[in-house]
DNA sequence: AATTTAATTCTACAAACATAGAATATATAT
DNA sequence: ATATATATTCTATGTTTGTAGAATTAAATT
């Protein structure tokens, strides 16, 4: 089961604050925001889903991720490149180089980025 | 407007074959094949959101792609890293270089294209 | 204790999606 | 020319999604 589009823009904010109250989701919109029932209805689908659990503090609920946002989107991800790069993740890092627009120094940053990682792969 | 994720999957075959009849498109699917109904109206809906144009060989369609599959995709990328990654590509590149799973000689080859892209980019 | 406020569930409804049957038009094979 | 197969549109149904009102419950405030 998948998480929508606006269910995952809850998680987000569920992941970034790590614990919240329904109250706490609410402040995070901008006007005009949007009913509590609204946020609600979406918190409930996401327990059902199995991405959030709560704890109880008097009436209301502390809502906590039950899923790292890593996995997350390492699945997700995974899933564009079997989908749409013919399963290669190398051909889908070849072509985010190459339409990120990153700078000159952000490459160099990722290239070093990649060495750590190639060096924590050798032990 | 955005395509959905059944209408993707007949994206990403049009893409592949750049041009094809509905036919060539049921011939894709494993048994049991959808409807033919069912991928013309995919079709017809891809059509209204812009996604493919086709020429008119006869009675029937032969459809090609309006977008790039680069630039969808690209588009998809960004818009992940701007929800979910601060809108900082390097992030976004950094999670991936270390969720992936390449091998060695994978991130190696990455370092080199990222090479050649800080090349292109110099001039 | 009574009132106000906030959280939760239930119910609802419109839009988007996945899927495909019926009807129709057209081309191909006989 | 007729029968058969294919492509397309129209219509339809069940599901998921976005949104929120009404009812209910529980806490906080007066």
């Amino acid at each position: 089961m998948q998480l929508s589009k606006t269910e995952e823009q809850i998680m987000e904010l569920i992941w970034k604050n790590e614990k919240v109250f329904l109250k706490d989701l609410i402040d995070c919109f901008p006007e005009p925001k949007p009913a509590t029932t609204t946020i609600a209805t979406l918190l409930k689908r996401m327990q059902d889903k199995g991405f959030v659990g709560y704890t109880l503090f008097g009436n209301s609920r502390q809502y906590y991720p039950l899923v790292e946002k890593t996995d997350y989107f390492s699945k997700h991800v995974k899933g564009i490149i079997k989908n749409y790069f013919g399963d290669s993740a190398l051909q889908f890092a070849s072509f985010f180089t190459t339409t990120s627009n990153l700078t000159t120094s952000e490459l160099e940053d990722l290239k070093k980025i990649i060495d750590l990682e190639i060096k924590r792969k050798r032990k």
